[in-house]
DNA sequence: ATCCCGAGGG
DNA sequence: CCCTCTGGAT
């Protein structure tokens, strides 16, 4: 199947299942889902959602969290991964929103990722999500479902070559919604151990299902 | 044992 | 490019 193909596939199939895809992750201002991203790297969404009703009722700006301690900081993301790192990069990241951009978030990749703790895939996913900007967050879900649903070469080894090559190919104005279906594709039904072929739509153009019927051996 | 909406540093 | 961080669920 031809890529072009393969891309209106996918956007059919969703625009018809998931019309308006969104972020599992709770948050009520930019500030909260900047926060919230920022925890989410390797953890899972309802983990965040676990414990940010009382990190975000201690630190609901910038202000308070920029004066707190890490020690504080950590005490209430001590169950999510990598919560020492965290904990510097959220204080750290509010410190810099008031320093730098009056305690407003910026509305540029190059901006956002000066603060601490925001890489390139946290920055568009605020791009995408706050401003509806089309821009391609990469995660691990985005990498590995565009590889096997064919969206992506495998020549793009990288997630920003994946991001390239998702951005060639969705119409702009489907470019939030996809990375969301992506990524929710990812979660329920394309899992990395044991994806759940059985109840995909879409894996009769699935290099991945493809590979894993031809290596089955028939008894 | 493997994975979860990665980022920073060497 | 590599490595480290490092908790909880399955």
């Amino acid at each position: 199947m031809l890529k072009k193909e393969r891309f209106r596939r996918f956007i059919e199939y969703f625009t018809q299942h998931y019309p308006e895809p969104q972020t599992e992750l709770n948050f009520s201002n930019p500030f909260e889902l900047l926060v919230a991203v920022i925890l989410s790297a390797q953890c899972t969404d309802k983990r965040i959602n676990q414990i940010s009703p009382a990190l975000f009722a201690r630190f609901p700006e910038p202000e308070s969290l920029a004066v707190a301690s890490v020690d504080e900081v950590f005490s209430y993301i001590r169950s999510v991964s990598y919560p020492n790192n965290k904990a510097k990069h959220l204080v750290g990241m509010a410190r810099t929103l008031l320093e730098r951009f009056g305690g407003e978030i910026p509305a540029t990749v190059e901006e956002l990722q000066t603060l601490p703790g925001v890489g390139r895939k946290t920055a568009h996913v605020i791009l995408s999500v706050v401003y509806n900007e089309p821009t391609m967050a990469v995660d691990t879900h985005v990498f590995r479902v565009s590889h096997r649903l064919g969206l992506a070469p495998l020549t793009a080894t990288t997630p920003l070559a994946v991001e390239k090559a998702l951005m060639a190919h969705i119409p702009k104005q489907y470019v939030p919604k996809a990375h969301h279906w992506l990524i929710l594709h990812g979660r329920y039904v394309c899992l990395a151990r044991s994806p759940k072929c059985d109840a995909c739509a879409l894996r009769d153009f699935c290099k991945y299902y493809e590979k894993r019927m031809g290596s089955i051996v028939v008894q």
